[in-house]
DNA sequence: AATCATAAAATTGTATACAATATTTTCGGT
DNA sequence: ACCGAAAATATTGTATACAATTTTATGATT
């Protein structure tokens, strides 16, 4: 049997709690209190605090000075932005992984689909969410493009904040079909295909969201509030 | 007069040796001792440390467990992955700060293209290379799209390594024409020259690398010793 | 002299202690 | 009861202390 792991290091935490955001177990906002995550994984507040700070470089976590750190809450613009970011370098990407595609990556990523039909029917959104965002990062790093790919997966980890922040009440995340047939075209190596579906694809991540400017004077609050309503 | 500044943060110390690499004053593979560097800027390891894994993050410094934190050395692949990502991003970005383009930016950008003919006519080579970086960064700023911004500023800083280990001897960085090129587009809005320019300028940087694979079989190392020449 | 094992020194990794700053609670006044 | 000031508490920021690891130096052996 494979040996007993006894340390934890700054990245193995880092990456714990980024995969808890990711699925939503922290909202956005959550503070993150040193105190209590050192204690969580029984270490000290050196690794905690290296943890987080890596985190807010990726910008997950949002450090304010004297005050602690945060879970980030991307505004509209960051949120318009990150998918503006991606809609330039998935679809690109995805041609990329299309020319490179094996049979052993196929198999992989269909099953990687399958985890996630597997989630959706258990109703476990959050990990649904996870696994999501880990078929766009393993389709990237098909790409063989390491570079791009980390901008990507750091986008992929920021989007999951917008997700939880703007997602429309009524928006499923019906993303299977998408995926299937992204698969399907990478399989064929037909890059063009691959490109399109993932550029359509994130056209509808973006219509599950509501990117619109919020109600911005609060001059007039007692129009919203004003009469008692029965 | 101001008030005396007191208290150094990481992330500023994390500037400094930033500055210091882009400037080539430290050459890829250096060590940075943690020692070393909290006598010099006079403060203990544990913000020296913050900075260097900030650093490590961008990958400008790589950290090897137990070893200690060098100045990153770029592979070939990684240095064509880089411009490869330049070349995808900066010429868009480019064309979005015309747009978007004021006299104050006008006059912004050309006083640091003056900046820039004076490092070079005292020879503070350095210095012009950081000048010619912050003037890429400072393109990108106008874009007005951060999130792209933050990817172009870091693969801008691993750029000046790439140079650091593969410029061509000869080659002469002569990015002034360039660049001033790129001024009077973007002074006149128009987009899609600036976009061109950009687009040829990363070229001629590309150019002047030499990014060919290394001799690779040292097998053959009698080929190139075996003779005793002159 | 060269090589290997061992010991000494130096360096990094983690935890803890103390200082500085926020946050909460308490309590007096209106 | 409702503020507001001030003390008490809790949390973050930095430095230091100790442990673990690597690097260098030493010396015995061939």
């Amino acid at each position: 049997m494979p040996a007993l792991k006894t340390t934890i290091t700054a990245r193995e935490i880092g990456k714990a709690i980024a995969k808890a955001i990711h699925e939503h177990k922290v909202l956005p906002g959550t503070k993150l209190g040193e105190d209590e995550l050192s204690e969580i994984y029984g270490v000290s507040r050196t690794l905690v605090r290296s943890a987080l700070q890596g985190l807010s470089h990726e910008q997950l976590v949002d450090i304010q000075p004297n005050r602690g750190a945060f879970v980030s809450k991307p505004s509209l613009r960051e949120a318009r932005e990150i998918f503006e970011a991606r809609a330039l370098l998935e679809p690109r990407t995805a041609r990329s992984a299309a020319l490179r595609m094996t049979k052993e990556a196929a198999r992989r990523l269909q099953t990687h689909i399958d985890d996630e039909h597997e989630a959706l029917a258990q109703n476990d959104i959050g990990k649904a969410l996870w696994l999501s965002g880990v078929f766009h990062i393993e389709i990237s790093k098909l790409a063989d493009q390491a570079t791009i790919g980390r901008f990507i997966e750091s986008l992929i980890a920021r989007s999951s904040l917008i997700i939880a922040l703007y997602r429309k009440r009524d928006s499923a995340l019906c993303e299977k079909h998408a995926h299937h047939a992204l698969l399907e075209a990478l399989s064929q190596k037909d890059g063009v295909r691959a490109e399109e579906l993932m550029q359509s694809h994130l056209v509808d991540l973006v219509s599950a969201l509501d990117l619109r400017e919020k109600v911005s004077n609060p001059t007039k609050l007692k129009d919203v509030l004003g009469s008692l309503g029965a």
